[in-house]
DNA sequence: GTTATGTGTAATAAATATATTACATGTGTA
DNA sequence: TACACATGTAATATATTTATTACACATAAC
């Protein structure tokens, strides 16, 4: 049993769902994870273009990844879903809002 | 008695709160509804800039806007909060997903 | 050794988003 | 008339994001 995690930096998460490629890739990896190279080609998108994306994705906490060794033995970097839960209200954002810098 | 409007469009509400201008200005709405000029003040930002990023929030159906006559005579466009409550979950991402155009 | 697969990154180009500046209009008041 | 304050928009500059291309390296199979 999972639960989301409730430490999300609001900012980072719009930012990362602020795309239509990443909503995408999270869609794709809700029903499996999936190494890199293979759900590039599930989604069509170029390599180094979906390694940006995940990365945004990641740093927002929305994926998460890892080193694995397939049975031909290769590396591969295999993302994974992070389970998430989060709730879009004015006082969300304005809890949100007073976080951010000053300037 | 209001309650929040369920048909918003994840896509432009992540584009609308992608910006810490606008969150800013969503927390300022909480309190009390504003025109444009005090608003551009209170937040200290051009009023052209706000315009712009006002228009966004509208869009995204975050605030709504009329259009005012003052106690002497000049006409004001004021701002008010759109309540609203969405979740954010991968389920609700991947329903986004999927309604997004093809190409 | 060559081919096919995976990893990673750097450099560049193109597209969007953000921000500023300047100008236009209208109303009420000194 | 001139001033203060409101509206609106257009043109431009700047910054950021997105996307492509071209590399480098490693392992397994032919």
């Amino acid at each position: 049993m999972s639960s989301p995690k409730p430490t999300h930096s609001l900012p980072l998460v719009m930012a990362a769902l602020d795309n239509p490629h990443r909503m995408r890739i999270l869609a794709a990896l809700r029903s499996s994870s999936n190494y890199v190279s293979q759900l590039a080609r599930d989604l069509e998108i170029s390599r180094p273009l979906l390694i940006m994306h995940l990365k945004k994705l990641e740093e927002a906490g929305l994926v998460s990844s890892g080193l694995e060794v397939s049975a031909d033995g290769k590396a591969m970097r295999v993302y994974q879903l992070e389970d998430f839960d989060i709730r879009l209200t004015p006082d969300e954002v304005a809890r949100a809002a007073a976080k951010l810098p000053k300037d």
